[in-house]
DNA sequence: AACATATTCGCAAACCATTGCGATAATTTT
DNA sequence: AAAATTATCGCAATGGTTTGCGAATATGTT
């Protein structure tokens, strides 16, 4: 194992003072051009990097930030994580990645590592067990670390927050779907404990009742892919089925297709289909799901950018939503 | 702002020396319990934790990994991600993800962004663009930090490497396919080059010529999904349409399977259907896809470990080859 | 009382890079 | 020639934690 490239050694080596070194490979005026050259290309050739833990110490600026989500391996959240690291490594910020399991603990528990690692902000999607107590994100922004919260929020605490326009793709949705008159509808719904089905419920059945107040809606709830495809399967195979869809979520989706393929019905001909996701689930299909876009992508430049913008303009926290775009399948 | 929680602060607070107080909170026997508990106190009260880069920088021990994957969003990566962030945060490392764009030249700055956050050790699958030139790992190895490939591994250069039994797959999933006699298999493969592609094809035409030498494999390949769905439409359209389709891959199996459905072919009726898979991608029809499991969170847990051991013990690389597993679902 | 042994704690250096300020030498100005 | 500038560079402190070693006090042994 060859010698560190540290300062010191290099200063050592050159018979200079380790600060002369410094000085010369950051091209400060008071260094001689002679011996700036003379450093630099013992440095290039000891392939010199500053410590980054040494740089941070001093400057209390680690360029590092916090990534909190409920599951890495989820269908929406790792495009999100892959925007983010685009952005952050572009501009020269890293990222540690935690899941939360969807657990309050595991989410403290992350939220101190973040802490201990000296993460210059954090960006954090809420875990499913919802917390009532927001204290402990105040306590990180008195002691200067700015939180973003993307996807699941807190509503009007006065944090920064990137979501989605949940009512709008609500109301998007059913808009579509109406497009075309239909006899009945079947949608279903995630956890109607989670505010982002709430909404995306209100809407919904709101929208129905005002385009086609004579269409019965049933609605249906399934917390996972297992029980919406056993509730799709059973309200399906009923006599007077339902000719038109709609799904919540991916995990929803992936489910009910997997119903509507066991029933052999055809799509969109005995029935159409739609869902509100993030594109990559409905583009497995033929005919491809027609969907309401909830992109992780552009939720995740977005946020980035926020945090980007109260790190280093101190920018006062924003609340930002992003509006619903419909995604032509030919599954309506 | 509150005064910061420092060994400093804590011990001007309690008129004690820096080391004392950094003896107490370690429980050293040279203190006294008395002062234990007074510096335990006022420590928790303070909401203390060691700050994480003057710890590094002493003990020169970042308890930091860096993660390189061709792509965070990729179907396969990102369950090795989840399971590799898992087995690390219970262990107290924290992980730097960066993602190549499966492009060398952002490989190799990732590489560098690792080594500037003097990470203790690299895990890495290979981007696409095939690297001859394998010296920059070595050189990470020569200066103390251990490399461990996973996935995408360079062969018998004496690296630390977890890999899939490619082979092994291949033949596992031919004997699969033609425990029931079949007219004609269809096997579509991925991009000829890779040399996972290369065994897998190799392995899986050898056992169809053992197995049923009579019975004709036609071989396609194709780069994604969109040339896998094209690839598979064209085939399956014509009359003597094969009774087997074999996938090599996730992306390969999800084209392919829009196909089967477009032409709306019944499985198993119709057509058997066998795919090398994470396993997301196959539960997701109906009937579930039968296939030959390669585990990203298994290959995750065992790289890890691999790590773990390397960064602990000093244990030598070794190449470690996880054998596939069959899963069954009703696609045969 | 004199010595030996524990017990309890602090000093100071080390990790590495940064930076204000002071010091020295070289050059120019009066 | 003396004074004032300018060009170069080093000292030393800072950030927070860890740790070998020495110092001080307390306890125990003859």
């Amino acid at each position: 194992m060859k010698t560190k490239a540290t300062l010191k050694n290099i200063s050592e080596m050159l018979q200079l003072s380790i600060s002369t070194v410094s000085r010369a490979l950051k091209d400060h005026p008071d260094i001689a051009e002679q011996t700036k050259k003379k450093v630099r290309e013992l440095a290039e050739m000891m392939d010199y990097e500053p410590n980054a833990f040494a740089v941070y110490l001093r400057t209390n600026n680690s360029r590092l930030l916090g990534l909190i989500v409920p599951e890495i391996s989820d269908y929406y959240y790792h495009s999100f994580i892959a925007a983010v690291e685009e952005e952050a490594r572009a501009r020269g910020y890293s990222l540690m990645i935690l899941q939360s399991a969807n657990d309050l603990a595991t989410e403290t528990a992350n939220i101190r590592l973040c802490k201990l690692n000296r993460v210059a902000g954090i960006l954090v999607a809420l875990s499913g067990g919802e917390r009532k107590d927001l204290s402990i994100f105040e306590r990180l922004e008195e002691s200067g670390i700015p939180v973003v919260f993307f996807d699941k929020v807190p509503d009007g605490k006065g944090f920064a927050t990137v979501s989605q326009a949940d009512e709008e793709a609500g109301q998007l949705a059913a808009a579509s779907l109406l497009k075309k008159p239909r006899k009945k509808i079947l949608a279903i719904f995630g956890n109607p404990d989670l505010s982002i089905t709430r909404k995306r419920l209100r809407a919904f059945t709101a929208t129905c009742k005002k385009l086609a107040p004579s269409t019965p809606v049933k609605i249906l709830h399934a917390a996972n892919r297992t029980e919406a495809f056993d509730a799709t399967l059973h309200a399906l195979s009923r006599k007077d089925r339902a000719d038109a869809l709609f799904c919540m979520s991916d995990e929803i989706l992936s489910g009910a297709m997997k119903a509507v393929h066991r029933l052999r019905l055809s799509v969109p001909g005995s029935i159409g289909i739609i869902s509100i996701s993030n594109g990559f689930i409905p583009g497995l299909f033929n005919p491809e799901i027609t969907y309401v876009e909830t992109s992780g992508e552009k939720i995740g430049r977005k946020a980035f950018h926020e945090m980007l913008d109260r790190l280093i303009h101190q920018s006062m926290p924003r609340e930002e939503i992003l509006s619903a775009r419909l995604v032509e399948g030919a599954s309506l």
